[in-house]
DNA sequence: CTGAAAGCGCTTACAG
DNA sequence: CTGAAAGCGCTTACAG
């Protein structure tokens, strides 16, 4: 079964070509009868006529696709509902989402070269020649870092201020001798480095002392090891900032596998709130990251970039905040 | 900054395009001495040329996209799973991955139209007569469904075998009165009711009453008054079959709240086996889904559903498997 | 108002 | 062994 063409569509409709692909683009600066168009409409909807992308896209240089860089390391909800989000909202606008896991650099040249995106949203940051060779052949980019970025069109999730958030919150509570909890997967590193600077701030900041750092895996005898690290040393640990929740709850159940409460000898506070932080005994105290605003910040910001001259969507404000429960 | 193409290289190694092509794509058959062979490849990595995809797409009227519908109801880790395996997999083959929410049914059939991809794989289950035109078009599809399909193309997770091995765990524990807690959100509900089908088959096969079902929110409060309910008949509740982890996770925090002790009171099971589930206290019992396994059996699956008559991989056995914890 | 023609970049019969 | 030419399906100047 060949494939049906616009050719096809002008047959039926006893017009050429030019008209259809007029009638069917709503190519407007041209006068054509609306007896004409709906003919053509109706010869394009009876033989379910759909103009072929690869044709589109080598006649324009331009596809229609969105390719959406992801990294290896797993970033939980938010690919979620970031695919979600942007799956949705650009499919208003005609565009698909390509999705490619970053391995190494050398595939992604490849890939944006070959399938000539209208946009790349990057997830992890982008090879800085990279981002210059894809914005030189016309692709808007949208990246994303760690930290603070100056560029606008980068997106910016700032990790140290997470850790920052959770000693605050701590030390309001009165402690003085804080605890960290790193999570032992090695691609989380970078997030787990940028969370633990920021909370080695806030401690030198209030006059604390540095924090006791612990790996814990997401297994009880893991937790309750490191708890008793925190509680052999002459100065006690007294709060723990965990990497995230799924960490702060290995610690929340090697705390109590060890005998110690919650918060009264140790509070633990995490990062993400996942349905289950509100539901551990006790209530696991944790920073709100507002995933969907961020997500829905980043299909924004890929439809802006989208159009020339728009500016950036402005930063979605209040992204971090901290949610007290009973852990503290 | 026109796009460089293979004319380019042509002129750059003094051959002509057809050259070009037979030693970039390894043409077998055309002999081309090596020496020639060695300047294509070389003046292509030093231009650093990339084939246009549209150009090849629209000559061989065949992507190297392969399409994964995923559906708008969210399956958390499977997802992230899938399409990192996916994704991996399908690159050594030098397919990309386009990822497509589906909201209605639509849509669908114009993207693969419009992208014509070398296969589909659907997460949701695709309707009959899109499935037939996709394949009368050429395309490869590997379907889903929530359970038993005769098709060896399509990939069934035995959503009631679930809820069977729920209760059948809870009867070899002696429990005889079954309550089931019910996920609120709607886009599960195709879901949670074959599991919830597995768990009163099981029940009517085992000579129990029907299971008394709630609905229960991820919170403390809904967890609570389910357990009020379960407990309030004159022939209470004493052992629960969860939607899942995280509905598992409420109903243990409602039965504390309600001063009900795990298990001697009521037990329960959830299923996934997410990191909370170990880290509960009384630490949860569970279904274990293989998500890994699955994943990659799909990888695989659309992987072999591209070459011509080659089967489909085997189904991995023992996809589901109780994980027996304190809560039961 | 409508159509014939060119050209996007590629691959592949088909000639030399 | 290598090259000139056609054609995939589309859109858009350019003629009528």
């Amino acid at each position: 079964m060949p494939r049906l063409t616009s050719a096809d569509v002008a047959r039926e409709s006893g017009v050429s070509r030019t008209t259809v692909s007029y009638v069917l683009n709503g190519k407007d600066g041209v006068t054509i009868p609306e007896s004409t168009r709906q003919r053509v409409r109706d010869a394009a909807a009876r033989l379910g006529y759909t103009p072929s992308a690869a044709a589109r896209t080598l006649r324009s240089g331009r596809s229609d696709l969105v390719l959406c860089v992801v990294p290896d390391w797993t970033i939980g909800p938010v690919i979620d509902t970031l695919i979600d989000h942007l799956t949705t909202q650009l499919a208003e606008r005609g565009l698909s989402v390509l999705v490619h896991q970053a391995r190494g650099p050398r595939p992604l040249a490849e890939l944006w070269r070959a399938v000539t995106p209208r946009a790349v949203l990057g997830l992890s940051p982008f090879a800085e020649d990279d981002a210059r060779a894809m914005r030189q052949a016309g692709i808007r980019v949208v990246g994303s870092t760690l930290d603070e970025d100056a560029d606008p069109w980068t997106f910016a999730v700032p990790q140290t201020r997470i850790g920052q958030l959770q000693v605050e919150h701590l030390a309001e509570r009165g402690h003085r001798v804080i605890g960290y909890a790193s999570p032992r997967d090695d691609r989380l590193a970078a997030f787990a480095d940028r969370r633990l600077a920021g909370v080695v701030q806030e401690c030198e900041r209030l006059g604390l002392r540095p924090p006791s750092v612990q790996v814990v895996d997401l297994d009880v005898p893991s937790g309750a090891a490191a708890a008793r690290e925190w509680r052999a040393s002459p100065d006690p640990v007294t709060a723990v900032a965990a990497y995230n929740d799924e960490v702060a709850l290995a610690v929340l159940a090697g705390l109590r596998a060890e005998g110690l409460r919650t918060p009264d000898d140790v509070a633990v506070i995490g990062v993400d709130d996942i349905p289950a932080a509100r539901l551990a005994a006790p209530a696991l105290t944790t920073v709100w990251q507002a995933i969907d605003a961020q997500a829905s910040y980043l299909a924004a910001a890929v439809l802006a970039a989208l159009d020339d001259g728009v500016d950036p969507p402005a930063l979605p404000s209040d992204v971090l905040h901290v949610v007290a429960r009973d852990s503290t």
